[in-house]
DNA sequence: ATGAAAGCGCTAACAT
DNA sequence: ATGTTAGCGCTTTCAT
């Protein structure tokens, strides 16, 4: 059986395709007796319209397009659940993008925007075209930026408070006695982590206390990074009894090495991490970590798009969503 | 700027659309001075195809959608990775598709691949529309399933053999000299966690060793179900000394639960899982376990379904992807 | 309340 | 090699 078209109900029935269409989108402009018809008849005949031609005629295509870093990274998970709910709830699919921190495909992204493949699009990158200062016409698209600052592109944000949430977790470290705290940072200069160093350097400032020499690694958010980071600064005249990982992942590299090296966590070094990721508790010891409301900063991403696409204008506009701090088995008091 | 379309370039170097379509889309069939005046112009005017234009001309979307059991799983992570990067290698772009386990929601899935929202559709949910047989309708419409077999459906598969690998990693139990092999398996009666347990029980009889009663604990992926089959298990009047996972997840659980009985893994007990999620070899201790080839079980599934949108009868295929056994630190010999 | 007609932007069959 | 024409299936004026 081919597909029926809005033109064989018509034909069936003995009506015009125009008021098909009006009784199948409820336009409430049809008479009941021949609404009733039409819905019998289209579900008799077995009709769905056809995306393409409606898209063409009415210039949207209810996609949406989520564009993360890296699929492959558990961390977006949650936000993409989130963007999928909350979209698919407004009616829109949602359309999977992956830059692998790629310039030229976050380009591509953006001319799919503009081809009509999607309405709209949720950047979760933190990078962006590497053009010289950011395009007028790139800022005009309906666009909200999600976890990762990108700067001076004017898109709406929605974020967590980064330097805040890293003060919050060094404070909890200060606060168990330790005063020798070091932090494995992310991948500076990126915003995400350079921010959450700011905090870490905040904490300490706010305390009184000095950083020493040594006591900022830098790392790039991988397991790897965090075995060699925390390599480094055992290996320090004065070694730190307290660490603070950008990341997650970070912190149970550095949690493996210092088992390595026979230091327990939480008796002889407290290590903190961030992001609070899947089986994060799971781990022995359970992490210590920064959580996110991953989940909601995908619906609320989905929906600050859904004002946008509506016509608002939501320049500059940053929401901040709240974390919390989860305390588990990887601090203790110092020593 | 408004967006420029083809009759703009076709005006503005006064030939005809058909000549501008023709040079844009490479048909060779348009001479070289015209040619590239015609790139050049679309390039200046920053033109850009329309895709529903041309969808609806075509009849085609080429885009695919991808449809999983739970985003929020980070198990189907690098399949979808894999998918994304066959999917846009061969020009198509990709829908996600999330059903969480609703029947309804998958019945929309195929809707919209009627709809033309997508050509076709790569199913990761082990589980079909629940309606009486399976309706020829949708039996004929391009859709590959891979990880989780969908039976009498026709559809061509991507998977492993699980009850060969689960087979294997009892295998290594064995020949560390354990007899006390206790399993724990995901959620049965579902086929995927029914092989495994399958392979299992291959294994034991192969060894000419009884299953004790009580031996086969029934959990559902979970890491608390890991946590509470495995108390059961251990307080049985004779308990085990290893114990097979059906899942990685559930193999955590289990540890965690050991640990908290005072048990040592791996010296007391022996742990093995299934799957090498993300994290796996970072946990303590690393996880002995079987590994997906789960970005290649993505490719190959969309390799496969492009075959099928070119008009190959797959119809029953079953591609099986070799899986590999990790031997890492939660097994050791038998006390 | 319904119908007639136009047109979204593209591609492809047919003509030249 | 290029132009002419038609039409994909839908929605939306505009007319009645």
């Amino acid at each position: 059986m081919n597909r029926a078209r809005i033109k064989d109900i018509a034909q069936e029935l003995g009506v015009s395709p125009a008021t098909v269409s009006r009784a199948l989108s409820d336009s409430g402009l049809v008479a009941e007796p021949t609404r009733s018809r039409i819905r019998e008849a289209a579900q008799r005949l077995n009709y769905r319209p056809n995306v393409s031609a409606r898209n063409l005629r009415t210039q949207r295509s209810m996609a949406v397009l989520m564009v993360v870093r890296d699929v492959g990274n558990p961390f977006y998970l949650d936000i993409m659940k989130g963007v999928e709910a909350a979209a698919r709830e407004a009616g829109y699919s949602v359309l999977m993008g992956n830059t692998e921190n790629n310039a030229e495909r976050e380009v591509e992204y953006f001319d799919m925007l503009r081809d009509g493949h999607a309405d709209g699009m949720i950047l979760i990158t933190g990078k962006l075209p590497e053009r010289e200062g950011f395009p007028q016409e790139l800022a005009d698209l309906p666009v909200v930026v999600a976890l990762e600052p990108i700067e001076e592109s004017g898109f709406p944000h929605v974020m967590i408070d980064n330097a805040g949430a890293a003060r919050e977790a060094v404070a909890h470290l200060l606060s168990l006695g330790h005063t020798r705290i070091a932090h494995i940072a992310g991948p500076i200069p990126e915003p995400m982590a350079v921010l959450r160093r700011e905090g870490y350097r905040q904490a300490m400032r706010e305390a009184g206390l000095p950083i020493p020499q040594g006591y900022e690694a830098v790392g790039d958010y991988l397991l790897r990074s965090g075995e060699t980071c925390c390599r480094e600064l055992l290996s320090l005249a004065q070694p730190p009894t307290a660490i603070f990982a950008a990341n997650d992942e970070m912190a149970f590299g550095a949690i493996n090495e210092l088992r390595r090296l026979g230091l327990a966590v939480p008796e002889k070094i407290s290590v903190v991490g961030f992001d609070d990721i899947f089986l994060s508790q799971a781990f022995y010891p359970p992490l210590t970590t920064v959580s996110q409301p991953r989940t909601e900063i995908g619906t609320e991403a989905m929906r600050l798009l859904l004002k946008v696409l509506a016509g608002e204008d939501r320049t500059g506009e940053v929401v901040m969503m709240p974390t919390s701090f989860r305390v588990r088995g990887s601090t203790a008091p110092a020593g």
